[in-house]
DNA sequence: TTGGTACGTTCCATTTTGGAACGATCTATG
DNA sequence: CATAGATCGTTCCAAAATGGAACGTACCAA
């Protein structure tokens, strides 16, 4: 199978992937989150190629993922500002990155955690099922696939 | 810069996705959570190449995200199993599944929902800081760089 | 006029992937 | 024994994606 036949996938996880599954996407992404809507600054903040730069934006916002908006006219320039689709991928990020910093092992000091912008307290996510409360475990939970 | 330097990057978005950021990996680690456990039936399953396939595992293991287990000597046999890192990725699956269910819209009916194991209901996943019991969201929540 | 800013595109060498065949090693069957 | 099947990879090659650097366009400011 190509990957470019992913998204035809009746499983979400490879739908999802088929978006945003891709080496630089999801790093895109969090540029966007931390308020970089600029190509410039996205390809010197990231050290991705524009090539590869420019075509993931371009995927994104087919996809529905990001907006192209004009910010100034002569010349004509865009920034990407994430949609409300984009916006709810900030879970995925929220437990990527809670995941590195508990799993994947960091050389030297520098570190990134989540705060409390209200507080400033660290933040610890857990993933709870909005109707039961509980928090949801691969023991508790199972897959359903419907025709 | 390189894919393969990503790793040493401070942000644990990098991080993370030099270990699981790339095309096929995750699906990997999906088949995992399905209990798929050899080779043959993921490649099968997948329609991933073998050659892809075994350079994933490869690196999985390396990563510490998945154990190579015997299952039979003569011949030889090993089958791939999550370690507890591997099962931490849990939120991350089940935030993107969520995220692909209501954001990339499928062709044809077929789904995949998230039922409790124990009453059978939808589960609808939410998170949440253990701490405070609020609901994350990008505007309630501040990335903070340590150096 | 020269240099700077911003957003891409183009070109080419290197790397990764897709697809199919092959190899190794055993067990089971006739 | 000969043949087929199961399992887990490796090898080979063509096609696609990526990395790196330069180039193009359109403006502004000194």
């Amino acid at each position: 199978m190509k990957w470019n036949d992913l998204h035809k996938n009746a499983c979400p996880v490879a739908r999802g992937l088929s978006v945003v599954g891709d080496r630089w996407t999801m790093l895109v992404i969090r540029e966007c989150f931390l308020g970089i809507r600029r190509f410039e600054k996205m390809q010197e903040r990231l050290g991705i190629t524009r090539h590869v730069l420019a075509d993931r934006l371009r995927i994104l916002e087919t996809a529905g993922v990001l907006r192209r908006e004009a910010y100034q006219q002569r010349p004509l320039r865009h920034e990407y500002r994430l949609t409300e689709r984009g916006k709810a991928l900030y879970p995925v990020l929220v437990t990527l990155i809670d995941w590195a910093n508990a799993h994947v092992p960091l050389e030297g000091e520098a570190s990134v955690s989540l705060l409390s912008r209200e507080t400033g307290d660290p933040i610890a996510p857990v993933l709870i099922d909005r109707n039961s409360g509980q928090e949801i475990t691969h023991r508790t939970v199972n897959f359903l696939f419907t025709e």
